[in-house]
DNA sequence: TCAATAAATGCACTTCCATTGCATAGATAT
DNA sequence: ATATCTATGCAATGGAAGTGCATTTATTGA
């Protein structure tokens, strides 16, 4: 079992408080977050060290973006099943319209899609929009 | 054949020549505008009437908004076999990594997609991205 | 036809998020 | 210990979406 220090020098990150902080935030949430939502986390911390840092996990690959269709960009951690630094991992995405949270179904990879000829498909960015399990419960 | 101006009323849509402009710069354009893209393209008019129209045809559903990753808001006319007033229409969307464009694959639909149970599908949105027919061409 | 009404347009402004430049603090290596 | 490189913080910018209000333009009805 890795410690998260040793995971991230794994990934050639540096190891510093704020970084094993919003890492520690991440990987506790169930859900993709936004950089204000991270902000509202650590008021102390300034808002561009989040966003850089947060450039940087993603840079090294252990966190994505998300792009849900809010216009606000969200980004989760990469967990097993992950591998956002191969271009064709293809998970999707599930936005509830209720609470306006989006979580990475990692286990459902999107099915093969046909394009005309001609075009060279090289990723796909898949959202499906309605209500979550939690907020269908209620 | 329609005339435009019969076929905006059809729609219960006021005809103007700013509008009447506008349609004619979608329908010739064959790929998703921005909203900036139609402000290049009429500088004499103002921002805000442009948007207001855009915002005009997308409830009227001669138009529909395009969320292609780019984080800027595209725009393209429905065309037939686009039934953009019904949600559940699902047609996907291509955009160009190389020319930046995005254009709307009327034709190709989207599979129908699973999500795990307590969760309710309302929308997808699909957005594949790569090099369309022109640019691989070169 | 003219007045009353409603809709469309234009201008100014605000807000929100993403991003960058630069100075400083902190860590690493020689 | 000092030089060097990286991370952090502050300030500012830029782009896009959206809103309030005044004015112009079109529509309706007397």
């Amino acid at each position: 079992m890795k410690t998260i220090e040793q995971f991230l020098e794994s990934k050639n990150i540096r190891v510093t408080a704020m970084r094993l902080l919003i890492y520690k935030f991440l990987a506790e949430k169930q859900v993709a977050v936004t950089l204000s939502d991270i902000e509202n986390a650590f008021e102390k911390a300034d808002r561009t060290t989040l966003y850089r840092t947060i450039k940087t996990f993603e840079e090294k690959a252990i966190v994505h973006q998300i792009d849900d269709g809010t216009g606000i960009n969200k980004y989760a951690l990469c967990e097993k099943g992950c591998n956002c630094e191969i271009e064709t991992d293809l998970h999707l995405h599930f936005h509830c319209n209720n609470c306006n949270e989006t979580i990475c179904l990692t286990e459902h990879k999107i099915p093969q899609i046909k394009v005309p000829d001609g075009f060279v498909s090289e990723n796909v960015n898949l959202v499906v929009k309605g209500i979550c399990d939690k907020c269908s419960g209620q």
